[in-house]
DNA sequence: CATATGATTCTCT
DNA sequence: GAGAATCATATGT
C-alpha cells in the first residue's frame, strides 16, 4: 500500500496544494485569513472529484478552465472555494478547506464555514484570480506540512484513502483535529 | 413537475 | 461514528 500514490506526489496539483498553505486570502483589499488546509482533486481518473470520468456540466464547467481561475461549487447548501491548477480542459483543482483567522477560536475550519464567513458565493465562480476582488498574497511558510486522506469523500475505491489532504502541523484552525498535539500560537509558521 | 444527490455541518451517542 | 438538516443542480416522468 505504501507507494501506491507515489506518482501523484510529483504532480503539479499536489505542488500547488502545498504551496497554497500559508498564503493569505484577501477579499476587496481586506484580509480574510491564512490558508492552513487544502485538498487536491486530480482530474477525470480521480473518482472522488466532481470531474470523475470526464463528467462535465454547467455546475462544474469552471474546473475545465486554465490554471489561476476560481472554481466555486455549491453542495448541501454550502459553497466550496477551489483554485484551478492545470491547462484548459484538464479538470484539476485544489480545494481550500480551512483558514486561520484572528482570534483564539477557529471560525473557518471547514470549506463551508470559510465561504460563509467571507461571503464567498458563486459570483466568483470562473473568475481569474489576477483580476478579481478575491485574491491571494504570500504569507508565511509552514514549519511542517502533514498529509492525510481527504475528508468527506464518498467513493469506495482506492481514491477514498489517497493522502491528498495537506495541512499545517499543529495548527488549531485545521478542520477535524484533536486538541492534543496542537502547537501554541505562531509556532506553526516560520 | 417530482425525486435524487452530495468535495457539509451540527448534534447527539 | 451515525443521523438529520438543507438546497441548488441534475435527471427522470
Amino acid at each position: 500500500m505504501e507507494n501506491q500514490f507515489e506518482y501523484l506526489m510529483a504532480h503539479d496539483t499536489i505542488a500547488t496544494a502545498k504551496a497554497l498553505l500559508g498564503m493569505d486570502l484577501y477579499l476587496g483589499g481586506q484580509l480574510i485569513g491564512r490558508i492552513v488546509e487544502t485538498e487536491a482533486y486530480v482530474g477525470t481518473k480521480d473518482s472522488a472529484s466532481h470531474s470523475a470520468g470526464g463528467r462535465r456540466t454547467r455546475k462544474n464547467e469552471s474546473m475545465y478552465l486554465e490554471a489561476g481561475h476560481w472554481y466555486v461549487y455549491q453542495v448541501h447548501g454550502h459553497n466550496m472555494l477551489n483554485l484551478v491548477t492545470k491547462e484548459r480542459d484538464v479538470p484539476e483543482a485544489v480545494l481550500i478547506r480551512a483558514l486561520e483567522v484572528d482570534g483564539d477560536i477557529p471560525q473557518a475550519n471547514g470549506p463551508g464555514k470559510l465561504t460563509r464567513l467571507a461571503n464567498i458565493t458563486k459570483i466568483f465562480d470562473g473568475q481569474p484570480i489576477d483580476q478579481c476582488d478575491l485574491y491571494l498574497k504570500a504569507g508565511a511558510t509552514p514549519v511542517y506540512i502533514e498529509q492525510r486522506a481527504r475528508i468527506g469523500v464518498t467513493c469506495t475505491d482506492k481514491w477514498r484513502e489517497a493522502p491528498l489532504c495537506f495541512y499545517v502541523r499543529g495548527n488549531r484552525h485545521v478542520s477535524k483535529v484533536k486538541k492534543k498535539g496542537l502547537l501554541p500560537g505562531e509556532e506553526t509558521w516560520r
